[in-house]
DNA sequence: GTCTATATAACGATAGAC
DNA sequence: GTCTATCGTTATATAGAC
């Protein structure tokens, strides 16, 4: 799956710029989203978190799920690098631990922002209609999974949830970033059946 | 932790009894949280989907929140039981295998409605704000944390994202029970480093 | 880029009849 | 146990002034 594929065009989530003002409804949404969900955050929250009305946040994003859809492009900007990365390796194993230990670093600089959109039921919604999320998970998968047995699809699941939820569970609140991503790394080695490195130093 | 732990007072999720309509209501909502989220939940939606109107639905729970409890309630009874049976056991190894399999019965059981729940930020708040229900998580990191150490925190926390995602994503909607158990157990062996089986023949 | 003001709809919740 | 009808509030979204 991995061996042999064609450098794809990127989705272009990178290369998306942002005015201030669209940053900090950015910023905002997703704080209020981690607390409240996304049904549960409307635009009136939003605009008081940030001390402006409704009128002007509609005037940068004309509908919510615009909002949220930029946040998704925002969070999965720094993935795409990662995956084409992982992408230019022609075999498997080193493919998926490039992308891997990309996942986790990402994970952990934005301790779990993406996982907080990855779990709500309304963002899932609303990009299992963009072809272009479509793509870009599959892509993933591609890259995760080598071959199309369940065992691997199982891992898979396993080891997003694991990822997932080892860097936002209150768990781990009080862990700082560099236990937390050489921990993150040791079992998620241990989970693909993959060797496990004595050092953890790998600058971030 | 676990040795000499006095056997605690259950909460009471266990004994609680519903009426068929309270049941139909409760059905329809865990259907539609996962679908829409609690917040994107409306008393409506499930008036709607159980074919009866709102003043119906509320002539039953008080509150919206009351059903998010009572669904809660629901779906953790099943917990209690085996949290109890684990503690039981004097030595930690056992207990939290014991516990461990049980999780992933019922998670496996139920396909990810406990999940649902446990990611869903509304329902996070308002169970963090009862003490029955923390005092019963507290209860299930006990047996599942040996030591305060982070690393048995990172571990438990990947344990706990990787059991609930690995049995209600996507890429598991294909997997019989029966191999999703086998394989849930064996990678949760392989994160906590404990032996793997080779037979997966134990019934439930 | 931000404001005030407003239109329209849906929300959670209650009262009272059957 | 279910209904109709309603209250007060909040939601998304827009128009137009500054």
């Amino acid at each position: 799956m991995v061996a042999g594929v064609s450098r794809q065009a990127p989705s272009g989530f990178r290369f998306i710029t942002r005015s201030a003002a669209q940053t900090r409804i950015l910023d905002a949404a997703l704080k209020l989203i981690a607390e409240h969900g996304a049904a549960g955050t409307s635009l009136q929250m939003i605009a008081d978190a940030i001390g402006v009305t409704k009128a002007a946040v509609y005037h940068q994003f004309k509908t919510k799920e615009q909002i949220v859809v930029a946040l998704t492009e925002r969070e999965l900007g720094g993935l795409e690098e990662a995956l084409e990365a992982a992408e230019a390796h022609d075999d498997f194993p080193r493919a998926r631990e490039e992308l891997l230990r990309r996942v986790i670093d990402l994970a952990i600089e934005r301790r779990g922002a993406a996982s907080t959109l990855q779990f709500d039921p309304v963002v899932v919604r609303l990009l299992a209609g963009q072809e272009q999320f479509q793509r870009f998970i599959q892509r993933l998968y591609g890259v995760l999974i080598d071959d199309t047995s369940e065992d691997a699809r199982v891992s898979a699941a396993m080891l997003s949830g694991a990822i997932a939820v080892g860097v936002m569970h209150p768990l781990v609140a009080g862990v700082d970033d560099d236990t937390l991503r050489s921990q993150l790394l040791r079992f998620t080695h241990r989970l693909i059946g993959a060797p496990e490195e004595s050092g953890a130093g790998d600058g971030g």
